[in-house]
DNA sequence: CGGGATCCCTGGCGATACTG
DNA sequence: CAGTATCGCCAGGGATCCCG
Protein backbone atom coordinates (compact mmCIF):
# COMPACT_ATOMS: atom_id res chain seq x y z
CA UNK A 1 0.00 0.00 0.00
CA UNK A 2 2.30 2.78 1.36
CA UNK A 3 1.93 5.13 -1.68
CA UNK A 4 0.07 4.86 -4.66
CA UNK A 5 3.08 6.37 -6.45
CA UNK A 6 1.48 9.42 -6.72
CA UNK A 7 4.11 10.88 -4.13
CA UNK A 8 5.64 12.14 -7.03
CA UNK A 9 3.04 14.43 -7.95
CA UNK A 10 3.92 17.85 -5.88
CA UNK A 11 0.07 17.94 -5.28
CA UNK A 12 0.26 14.79 -3.95
CA UNK A 13 -1.21 14.39 -0.09
CA UNK A 14 2.10 12.84 1.30
CA UNK A 15 3.95 15.67 0.10
CA UNK A 16 1.82 18.32 1.60
CA UNK A 17 1.76 17.04 4.68
CA UNK A 18 5.39 16.65 4.65
CA UNK A 19 5.94 19.89 3.60
CA UNK A 20 3.78 20.85 7.18
CA UNK A 21 5.64 18.13 9.29
CA UNK A 22 8.89 19.80 7.48
CA UNK A 23 8.54 23.00 8.73
CA UNK A 24 10.11 23.84 11.74
CA UNK A 25 7.61 24.52 14.07
CA UNK A 26 4.63 23.21 13.21
CA UNK A 27 5.00 19.35 14.95
CA UNK A 28 6.29 21.18 18.09
CA UNK A 29 3.11 22.73 17.96
CA UNK A 30 1.43 20.07 17.62
CA UNK A 31 3.01 18.06 20.45
CA UNK A 32 2.36 21.26 22.75
CA UNK A 33 -1.35 21.30 22.50
CA UNK A 34 -1.54 17.65 22.98
CA UNK A 35 -2.01 18.24 26.38
CA UNK A 36 -4.68 21.24 25.98
CA UNK A 37 -5.17 24.31 24.76
CA UNK A 38 -2.63 27.07 24.90
CA UNK A 39 -2.51 30.92 24.47
CA UNK A 40 0.16 32.21 21.88
CA UNK A 41 2.80 33.42 24.40
CA UNK A 42 2.45 30.18 26.19
CA UNK A 43 3.23 28.39 22.81
CA UNK A 44 5.87 30.75 22.46
CA UNK A 45 7.75 29.84 25.40
CA UNK A 46 7.18 26.24 25.15
CA UNK A 47 8.42 26.41 21.38
CA UNK A 48 11.55 28.87 22.40
CA UNK A 49 13.15 30.98 20.08
CA UNK A 50 10.53 31.35 17.68
CA UNK A 51 9.99 35.22 16.28
CA UNK A 52 6.19 35.80 16.83
CA UNK A 53 5.82 36.53 12.92
CA UNK A 54 6.82 32.95 12.22
CA UNK A 55 4.61 31.51 14.97
CA UNK A 56 1.54 33.22 14.07
CA UNK A 57 2.22 32.30 10.29
CA UNK A 58 2.68 28.44 11.60
CA UNK A 59 -0.85 28.92 13.59
CA UNK A 60 -2.29 30.45 10.83
CA UNK A 61 -1.33 27.86 8.38
CA UNK A 62 -2.51 24.83 11.02
CA UNK A 63 -5.81 26.73 11.62
CA UNK A 64 -6.27 26.80 7.38
CA UNK A 65 -5.32 23.12 6.98
CA UNK A 66 -7.60 21.93 10.13
CA UNK A 67 -5.60 21.12 12.40
CA UNK A 68 -6.18 23.95 14.95
CA UNK A 69 -9.09 26.45 15.96
CA UNK A 70 -8.31 29.86 16.92
CA UNK A 71 -10.66 31.12 19.80
CA UNK A 72 -10.49 34.88 20.07
CA UNK A 73 -11.72 36.49 23.70
CA UNK A 74 -13.13 40.32 23.42
CA UNK A 75 -11.03 40.99 26.94
CA UNK A 76 -8.62 43.80 28.13
CA UNK A 77 -5.30 42.53 27.37
CA UNK A 78 -6.97 40.18 24.87
CA UNK A 79 -6.65 36.45 25.23
CA UNK A 80 -6.68 33.82 22.37
CA UNK A 81 -6.54 30.29 22.51
CA UNK A 82 -5.44 27.27 20.44
CA UNK A 83 -6.69 24.02 20.53
CA UNK A 84 -5.93 20.78 18.74
CA UNK A 85 -9.10 19.83 16.36
CA UNK A 86 -9.37 15.92 16.36
CA UNK A 87 -7.98 15.75 13.03
CA UNK A 88 -4.92 17.75 14.48
CA UNK A 89 -5.00 15.56 17.13
CA UNK A 90 -4.62 12.39 14.87
CA UNK A 91 -1.71 13.58 13.62
CA UNK A 92 -0.05 12.77 16.92
CA UNK A 93 0.11 9.02 16.32
CA UNK A 94 2.02 9.24 12.72
CA UNK A 95 4.31 11.89 14.25
CA UNK A 96 5.07 9.52 17.29
CA UNK A 97 5.96 6.66 15.31
CA UNK A 98 8.46 8.62 13.16
CA UNK A 99 9.65 9.83 16.75
CA UNK A 100 10.03 6.27 18.29
CA UNK A 101 11.80 5.86 15.03
CA UNK A 102 14.22 8.20 15.04
CA UNK A 103 15.06 7.62 18.63
CA UNK A 104 15.54 4.33 18.14
CA UNK A 105 18.10 4.49 15.42
CA UNK A 106 20.00 7.59 16.63
CA UNK A 107 22.95 5.71 17.71
CA UNK A 108 23.09 3.70 13.93
CA UNK A 109 22.87 7.27 12.16
CA UNK A 110 25.16 8.78 14.48
CA UNK A 111 27.53 5.85 13.89
CA UNK A 112 27.32 5.79 10.45
CA UNK A 113 28.15 9.75 10.26
CA UNK A 114 31.20 9.38 12.40
CA UNK A 115 32.55 6.57 9.84
CA UNK A 116 31.84 8.39 6.97
CA UNK A 117 33.25 11.59 8.46
CA UNK A 118 36.53 9.79 9.21
CA UNK A 119 36.48 8.31 5.70
CA UNK A 120 37.24 11.75 4.15
CA UNK B 1 6.23 6.67 24.88
CA UNK B 2 6.26 9.09 21.70
CA UNK B 3 8.62 11.90 22.58
CA UNK B 4 10.59 12.00 25.88
CA UNK B 5 10.02 15.76 25.64
CA UNK B 6 12.80 16.57 24.30
CA UNK B 7 11.66 17.57 21.22
CA UNK B 8 12.29 20.98 21.61
CA UNK B 9 15.94 20.71 21.81
CA UNK B 10 17.52 21.70 18.36
CA UNK B 11 19.95 18.55 18.92
CA UNK B 12 17.19 16.55 19.26
CA UNK B 13 16.73 13.06 17.59
CA UNK B 14 13.49 13.60 15.82
CA UNK B 15 14.19 17.12 14.94
CA UNK B 16 17.09 15.35 12.98
CA UNK B 17 14.61 13.07 11.47
CA UNK B 18 12.38 15.81 10.63
CA UNK B 19 15.04 18.16 8.45
CA UNK B 20 15.32 15.14 6.58
CA UNK B 21 11.84 14.09 6.17
CA UNK B 22 11.29 17.52 5.72
CA UNK B 23 13.84 18.25 2.78
CA UNK B 24 12.29 17.80 -0.97
CA UNK B 25 13.78 14.52 -1.94
CA UNK B 26 15.10 12.54 0.43
CA UNK B 27 11.79 10.32 0.90
CA UNK B 28 11.33 10.11 -2.70
CA UNK B 29 14.89 8.36 -2.91
CA UNK B 30 13.73 5.92 -0.30
CA UNK B 31 10.60 5.09 -2.00
CA UNK B 32 12.27 4.79 -5.63
CA UNK B 33 15.20 2.37 -3.38
CA UNK B 34 12.42 0.49 -2.31
CA UNK B 35 12.19 -1.80 -5.04
CA UNK B 36 15.75 -2.03 -5.41
CA UNK B 37 19.02 -0.68 -6.05
CA UNK B 38 19.30 2.20 -8.48
CA UNK B 39 21.76 4.12 -10.92
CA UNK B 40 22.19 8.47 -10.19
CA UNK B 41 20.05 8.71 -14.01
CA UNK B 42 17.39 6.37 -12.72
CA UNK B 43 16.76 8.07 -9.53
CA UNK B 44 17.10 11.41 -11.33
CA UNK B 45 14.47 10.00 -14.04
CA UNK B 46 12.19 8.91 -11.18
CA UNK B 47 12.27 12.42 -9.06
CA UNK B 48 11.42 14.07 -12.05
CA UNK B 49 12.69 18.00 -12.00
CA UNK B 50 15.90 17.76 -9.77
CA UNK B 51 19.11 20.22 -10.32
CA UNK B 52 22.13 16.93 -10.41
CA UNK B 53 23.53 19.53 -7.71
CA UNK B 54 20.61 19.35 -5.52
CA UNK B 55 20.56 15.40 -6.14
CA UNK B 56 23.63 14.42 -4.89
CA UNK B 57 23.99 16.29 -1.88
CA UNK B 58 20.62 14.34 -0.74
CA UNK B 59 22.83 11.05 -1.76
CA UNK B 60 25.51 12.09 0.01
CA UNK B 61 24.07 13.43 3.56
CA UNK B 62 21.51 10.26 3.06
CA UNK B 63 24.97 8.14 2.66
CA UNK B 64 26.37 10.09 5.12
CA UNK B 65 23.14 8.78 7.56
CA UNK B 66 23.89 5.63 6.83
CA UNK B 67 20.67 5.18 4.65
CA UNK B 68 22.04 4.25 1.52
CA UNK B 69 25.36 2.88 0.45
CA UNK B 70 27.19 4.03 -2.93
CA UNK B 71 29.11 2.06 -5.17
CA UNK B 72 31.16 3.41 -7.74
CA UNK B 73 32.21 1.04 -10.84
CA UNK B 74 35.49 1.71 -12.62
CA UNK B 75 33.76 1.46 -15.98
CA UNK B 76 33.73 3.38 -19.03
CA UNK B 77 31.14 5.37 -18.88
CA UNK B 78 30.87 5.10 -14.96
CA UNK B 79 28.35 3.33 -13.06
CA UNK B 80 27.27 4.32 -9.93
CA UNK B 81 24.62 2.44 -7.90
CA UNK B 82 22.71 3.61 -4.59
CA UNK B 83 21.38 1.08 -2.43
CA UNK B 84 19.02 0.67 0.38
CA UNK B 85 20.79 -0.29 3.73
CA UNK B 86 18.55 -2.17 6.54
CA UNK B 87 18.78 1.12 8.16
CA UNK B 88 17.40 2.88 5.52
CA UNK B 89 14.71 0.00 4.59
CA UNK B 90 13.54 0.55 8.40
CA UNK B 91 12.34 3.52 7.27
CA UNK B 92 9.52 2.75 5.12
CA UNK B 93 7.27 2.00 7.36
CA UNK B 94 7.48 5.42 9.12
CA UNK B 95 7.15 7.13 5.95
CA UNK B 96 4.30 4.83 5.34
CA UNK B 97 2.24 5.60 8.09
CA UNK B 98 2.80 9.33 7.04
CA UNK B 99 1.87 8.76 3.52
CA UNK B 100 -1.46 6.59 4.93
CA UNK B 101 -2.53 9.48 7.24
CA UNK B 102 -1.75 12.33 3.99
CA UNK B 103 -4.70 9.67 2.06
CA UNK B 104 -6.72 9.17 4.53
CA UNK B 105 -7.51 12.79 6.06
CA UNK B 106 -6.80 14.73 2.53
CA UNK B 107 -10.59 15.58 2.40
CA UNK B 108 -10.89 17.05 5.79
CA UNK B 109 -7.92 19.25 5.14
CA UNK B 110 -9.09 20.23 1.60
CA UNK B 111 -12.62 21.04 3.20
CA UNK B 112 -11.30 22.92 6.28
CA UNK B 113 -8.83 24.99 3.79
CA UNK B 114 -11.70 25.53 1.57
CA UNK B 115 -13.58 26.74 4.23
CA UNK B 116 -11.09 29.06 5.94
CA UNK B 117 -10.31 30.67 2.15
CA UNK B 118 -13.89 31.32 1.88
CA UNK B 119 -14.21 33.04 5.93
CA UNK B 120 -11.69 35.91 4.85
C1' DC C 1 -1.43 40.36 25.14
C1' DG C 2 -1.45 39.05 20.48
C1' DG C 3 0.04 39.91 16.70
C1' DG C 4 0.72 43.16 12.19
C1' DA C 5 4.40 45.80 9.61
C1' DT C 6 8.89 46.08 8.09
C1' DC C 7 13.56 44.88 7.01
C1' DC C 8 17.04 41.52 6.39
C1' DC C 9 19.48 37.43 5.47
C1' DT C 10 20.65 32.61 4.93
C1' DG C 11 20.47 28.39 2.46
C1' DG C 12 17.81 25.22 -0.11
C1' DC C 13 16.91 24.59 -4.60
C1' DG C 14 17.12 25.39 -9.63
C1' DA C 15 19.52 25.94 -14.35
C1' DT C 16 23.28 25.62 -17.17
C1' DA C 17 27.82 24.50 -18.56
C1' DC C 18 31.68 21.73 -18.21
C1' DT C 19 34.89 17.50 -17.08
C1' DG C 20 37.13 12.77 -15.88
C1' DC D 1 27.56 8.67 -17.09
C1' DA D 2 28.02 10.93 -12.94
C1' DG D 3 28.86 14.24 -11.23
C1' DT D 4 31.46 19.30 -10.14
C1' DA D 5 31.51 24.28 -10.80
C1' DT D 6 29.11 28.57 -10.96
C1' DC D 7 25.54 31.71 -10.73
C1' DG D 8 21.25 33.19 -9.07
C1' DC D 9 16.39 33.19 -7.09
C1' DC D 10 13.39 33.56 -3.45
C1' DA D 11 10.73 31.65 0.43
C1' DG D 12 11.26 30.55 5.22
C1' DG D 13 12.74 32.27 9.09
C1' DG D 14 14.66 35.88 12.29
C1' DA D 15 14.80 40.61 14.76
C1' DT D 16 12.70 44.68 16.00
C1' DC D 17 9.19 48.06 16.54
C1' DC D 18 4.67 49.34 17.07
C1' DC D 19 -0.43 49.26 17.73
C1' DG D 20 -5.36 48.20 19.35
Amino acid sequence: MVTKGNVFDPNCPTRVILDRIGDKWTVLAVLLLRDGPLRFTELRDGIGRVAPKVLTQTLRRMERDGLITREVFAEIPPRVVYTLTPLGTSLIAPISVLSDWAENHLPAITTAQTRYDAAV
